[in-house]
DNA sequence: GTCTATAGCTCGATAGAC
DNA sequence: GTCTATCGAGCTATAGAC
């Protein structure tokens, strides 16, 4: 997250909370990092956390909303900027991208979303399942927008499609260094065996 | 896992210790499990479990090799089992089933191993990650096996078409719910994106 | 806004009876 | 082999000074 110097410093404060909690959560999981964990990477003491947040679900929430909301953003932004009659494959090829450059460069808040969301507290993961499906939803209407879904082949289910598109980029974070000049050349491999196979024709 | 009725008192006790923990570490992951919880599932107190295991570390170790084994013997007997001169479409084809079918009959062990294997202490993952070396080296050889390469397109590098392919199966565990006779539908719809490409010809 | 101090629990692990 | 009992540490969250 990026923040300007004029903020109130209750905002501030607020904001480094988030950054330092987001970069544990994704680096050890949600139940190993305490809250004084969380403070120390703020450079606070436990207590004043609470100022800012009523418990450790409220901080996880607000971490795995903007994982969500910074990947939907970008693909949004990425999509609406194309020109129209950008061919299927171009377009395509930008959503994977932008999907990419979000998980690797707002690197701890939508990694941490890949990484804890089945391991954070019931209530939490149910409300951060209306962010996902957002998300999957503005996949879902690109898919069926008339002149992509001309360009797929009939056969495979889109949500299907979607699925193994979605799953497979997050997956990446399992290997993938990241190291920003080689996220494209990723994104382009990724998209020249999902769109066009592995087998030779 | 399945044991005969007739091993001895502490190999059963340490089976169902293992069993609760994979179960437990799946659905929670590492850190949100006590030792309390898996003694509860194994029926036990707490105390008892240190007769079979030395610590909650030595317990992890052990749910992440056996979710590993269980997939690399179930792709490696399927695929030893095919005949000579089978087309490479097949041959990947059911390395994937194989792959996929684990995951979700062996349930417990080896999908809490792509759930968890993060966010267990350093040590342990460090163990287990010569486990997945050696299964991913079961799936590079496969790749670069001369009837198998020559299928293949020349361009998308093979290290990159494994993580794509054990990645995208491994993902299914976010959405996918399992339900048996459903598997080999997936498996093949799968395929057959990952194998001819999403886009017409 | 941030601090110190601490209440009330739960944790992993151990000791020793049976 | 499994139990009960417990140690010492660390946990989330709160109270109240500054």
């Amino acid at each position: 997250m990026s923040r300007t110097a004029s903020q109130p410093k209750a905002d501030i404060s607020r904001g480094r909370i988030l950054d330092a909690a987001a970069a544990l959560f994704r680096e050890r999981g949600y139940s190993a990092v305490s809250l004084r964990d969380i403070a120390a990477g703020a450079d606070m003491k436990a207590g004043s956390v609470y100022y800012h947040f009523a418990s450790k679900e409220e901080i996880v929430l607000e971490v795995l909303r903007l994982g969500i909301a910074a990947v939907h953003d970008q693909v949004h932004k990425t999509l609406a900027s194309l020109p129209a009659g950008t061919p299927a494959d171009r377009v395509l090829r930008a959503g994977m991208l932008a999907h990419l450059r979000t998980l690797y460069e707002f690197n701890d808040y939508s990694s941490a979303n890949v990484r804890i969301y089945h391991h954070v507290p019931e209530a939490v993961r149910r409300a951060n399942a209306a962010e996902r499906r957002r998300y999957e939803r503005l996949w879902d209407e690109l898919l069926h927008r008339p002149d992509i879904r001309r360009a797929l082949r009939p056969e495979p289910e889109l949500k299907l499609f979607r699925q193994l598109l979605i799953g497979s980029l997050n997956a990446t974070l399992d290997w993938f260094d990241g190291r920003k000049g080689q996220i494209a050349a990723l994104a382009d491999q990724y998209a020249d065996i999902l769109l066009r196979g592995a087998l030779r024709p």
